[in-house]
DNA sequence: CTGAATCCATATGGATACTG
DNA sequence: CAGTATCCATATGGATTCAG
């Protein structure tokens, strides 16, 4: 097996549209319904939003709870073992900070993207 | 702006079918020409080849020297700027082997794809 | 409320032919 | 040799509808 695939696994985790901003709020809330989930990222869809979760919860990164009541009710949180990929995160987030600063360094921040006002590192 | 959007950033940068594996060439390699590349991922089109190198060319990850010369000669590096991405990648590789791991733990290696949702239907 | 199932638009990647 | 251009298959994501 070749190499790289060890990169591709890896990204398969946080690739997608939407994984990381679940992460996010996972992260950042601890437990949330599907429906805070839903109202927190107003513009993703039920689908993406189910799959999505689906997916995380296949890779252990993400815990679901259901509870048996009328009406259903339904968690998510971050699993231990998702815990450990905070590092990867940070680091992740970290390095896509300065290289968002770098390339507004090369190319400017005027034309570059709408809606992307000057991003200061912390 | 939504804080995620750093992750989505640095994300694109790796993401794609076939960044990973030109990236680790040229990391391993230093220097190689366009003909090299392809050789060293017989599975890459020219199309994705030219496509996903003029990406990282622009993201100033990787440098492109073009020789004015018959036959033309193009050869592909690592900028310096790049190699500071080497820990990311780094970062990557080792929890996407350990993950990889992990899921064998909890699927085992047999039959990964017992109860994977991934993104199809049975 | 949560989420499965469809149908559809577009994005991404691949095959092939052509060029300086 | 390195790269474009074109056409095509499939993958991905979105809108909508239905159901427990």
């Amino acid at each position: 097996m070749a190499n790289y695939c060890k990169f591709e696994k890896a990204l398969e985790i946080f690739t997608g549209k939407w994984k990381p901003v679940i992460l996010l709020r996972l992260f950042a809330n601890g437990t949330m319904r599907f429906g805070e989930l839903q109202k927190a990222i107003p513009d993703i869809t039920q689908k993406m939003l189910t799959q999505q979760l689906r997916e995380l919860v296949h890779n252990d990164i993400v815990h679901r709870e259901v509870y048996p009541e009328v009406p259903p009710k339904v968690e998510y949180s971050i699993t231990e073992y998702g815990k450990g990929m905070a590092n990867v995160l940070q680091v992740l987030n970290d390095w896509g900070e300065s290289h968002m600063a770098h390339m507004d360094d090369l190319y400017g921040e005027g034309r570059k993207e709408e809606g992307a006002p000057a991003q200061r590192p912390s």
